[in-house]
DNA sequence: TTCATAAGTAACTATAAGGTTACATATAAG
DNA sequence: CTTATATGTAACCTTATAGTTACTTATGAA
């Protein structure tokens, strides 16, 4: 997976409201914009344009049918960056998570009392 | 983890320039601004701005030694966001993971024989 | 054909991002 | 004390985001 395409899956899932179509989409295969619209208070140009960065990180995916737009969540950029998290930063995780919980257990130990 | 922070940290990852900051101080903890510096053409401050957005998402954490300012990785975010995909989302991957990979397969054997 | 509906495009506004240079402050070293 | 170094702050510029309204196009239905 290209930088850039990181940079657009990312910059992607940085919007709330872009995770919450997310959602729907992946809740209501099929849905259309206006379907998505009915979440929303802002308007419908609006959504359209989160779609358009959505489908630009290849996280929707949309197929025209009649005067309606079909709109699909695509999984695959997510499965990509988990992939490569699992993989370029396990080694770290395996090293600091535990440090993260030894921290977490000292912690606890420390307020033992407390609880 | 709240939207808020979510969209910090995503947006936070949402540029290679950061996401090799990341790299950087997580390679070689306790660098300071001017080391991460000599990694990148852009200006003291550029960096330093990058470093203030990697901070605001909890990225990145410092602690001032002297005149200099250790940096220090932090996974717990991306360890939270990860905990939250691999719910959240695992899901959706049980089922459309093997759509993908039927899909993939059925490709693969259509063009079977250009292979 | 006529009308209603779904989607798309254009133009505009306000704010945020990402960079710059210039200047200010704090501390280590001579 | 003086100087060099590391960081921090201010002001500015350009481009990108996120939204709006107005208009256009395409299609389904009466």
């Amino acid at each position: 997976m290209k930088p850039a395409d990181m940079d657009a899956v990312f910059h992607a899932l940085a919007s709330s409201h872009r995770r919450k179509i997310l959602d729907i989409v992946k809740s209501m295969p099929g849905s259309s914009v206006n379907d998505v619209c009915k979440y929303f208070e802002m308007s419908r140009i609006a959504v359209m344009k989160h779609l358009k960065v959505l489908e630009a990180a290849n996280l929707v995916i949309s197929q025209k049918s009649g005067r309606a737009r079909e709109l699909y969540f695509n999984a695959v950029p997510i499965q990509l960056i988990y992939d490569r998290w699992t993989t370029e930063y396990s080694k770290f995780w395996a090293s600091h998570v535990t440090d993260i919980k030894f921290k977490a257990e000292a912690k606890r130990r420390a307020h033992e009392r407390d609880d």
